[in-house]
DNA sequence: CGACACGTTGAGATATATCAAACGTGGTGG
DNA sequence: CCACCACGTTTGATATATCTCAACGTGTCG
């Protein structure tokens, strides 16, 4: 049940039924989570992974102030920390973001789990890379694109992310977060995400009100984000700047 | 020979003798590239994997203009693209910053060779998480810090993993990127990086000239880049900001 | 009702980009 | 040997993007 959503949806990698039941053995417990709790802090030790079943959560760096920069965001189905398993220590803090439900796989698990299935850990070990990947687009988007590029890039991201989670509704889709929190995803104050916002809105691209993004005009604004959706790695291409 | 630097020399895990030679039989060859050669272009579909004997090398995603965000340096004795193995194909390009010896591991080699060797597979992994681990300190430091500080962290960074890959000279080492390249590390241009180098040479924190970097004052430079070097994952911890 | 979290707007300060020019240096061909 | 070129660095002037601070609006919830 918990894992039904996991499948590591993407290019040349699934999970056969077997695989996926395999893993599901491996949860010790299902967890709920408030908003804005915070799941691990850095450096902490750990010797559990999870599993997120529902809800949305973050990954993040704080710099000496407090001020968080985050690295990930994470939806349903997808591992949010397995690479504490090979790592034992984060060198981030991970949170909710809206309130969740996680799924809770201790190491020695996945430990007795692998042991000779290799192939199931080497699909593993793509997710992580899947989130290395994910890592490099945010790192493009916040060295090479304005404010509203950033935004751009990033919504489109989630767009095809939620669909290739079969979370996907159109050109509209539920995006919890508050415009401080995509700042902390963007590299910007909140201040200036609103009036890059406006400036979306006003240009006709996409709108993002009550914690609903709404993509008016995907071409353009995968154009205005630069968008590549190669480093999602996803089966069938989504959106359309293709050819750029 | 070609593995004799590679060790993952961090906490927890360290390769053993057989293992290293274990990797040694898997290389195919050795090969010699000029400055500024392009090894693997983004999208490409690859068989084999890289191993840095001697020189610098990039990995870098491109805009719609091809101007370019570094995501990753690599020094001597580092997996440049190991996790092309499990993902097939690569979301970024590779390109050589000096003239570089190389050695080719072809994945077939590896599959035979990890097969049944579950520890050394675990192993790299790791060493490909670490590879995120430094993504999303780079996040850090192109969304949270100001350009004085993100060359300040990337210089502390560098000084940190060159001693760790047993290649550091105390205060002072060779950094062979032109400041262009630095910008497009740090997400700036190059004439930003320009003034903001003057600024920590004026500072007294550091200098950068005919590729050497000469760290004068660490703590101070440390602080100003924000640099925490958890990330790094090394056994002891170099630098001095701990308590902040 | 008041407190609070979030979004919005304005004015001014600051950081960074852009464009253009000049400078040094090492290499190269005449 | 010199003239010249390619390349990287440095500097100046100006434009633009983003931040900061402060205020105000709006809805929610106790």
């Amino acid at each position: 049940m918990s894992f039904e959503r996991f499948s590591i949806n993407r290019r040349g990698v699934t999970l056969s039924p077997e695989e996926r039941l395999r893993l599901e053995i491996g949860v010790s417990e299902v967890q709920s989570m408030g908003a804005h709790k915070i799941l691990i802090e850095a450096g902490e030790r750990v010797s559990v992974s999870t599993m997120l079943v529902k809800g949305f959560m973050a990954r993040y760096l704080e710099d000496f102030s407090g001020m968080r920069q985050l690295v990930a965001v994470h939806l349903p189905g997808e591992f949010v920390d397995l690479h504490a398993y090979p790592m034992r220590e984060l060198d981030h803090s991970i949170a909710t973001i809206t309130k969740s439900e996680i799924a809770i796989v201790p190491h020695d698990n996945l430990t007795r789990i692998l042991e000779g299935h290799e192939a199931l850990a080497r699909k593993l070990w793509f997710s992580t890379l899947l989130d290395a990947a994910l890592h490099r687009a945010w790192l493009f988007r916040t060295g090479r694109l304005d404010a509203v590029g950033r935004i751009a890039h990033l919504f489109c991201e989630m767009k095809a992310r939620l669909e290739a989670a079969g979370l996907g509704n159109g050109l509209t889709f539920h995006f919890p977060l508050t415009q401080a929190e995509v700042a902390e995803i963007c590299g910007l104050t909140s201040v200036h995400i609103n009036r890059a916002l406006r400036h979306l809105r006003e240009a006709g691209l996409s709108t993002f009100q009550d914690s609903i993004v709404t993509i008016q005009n995907l071409p353009a604004l995968s154009k205005r984000g630069q968008f590549n959706p190669r480093y999602l790695y996803l089966k069938e291409v989504p959106n359309v700047t293709q050819g750029m």
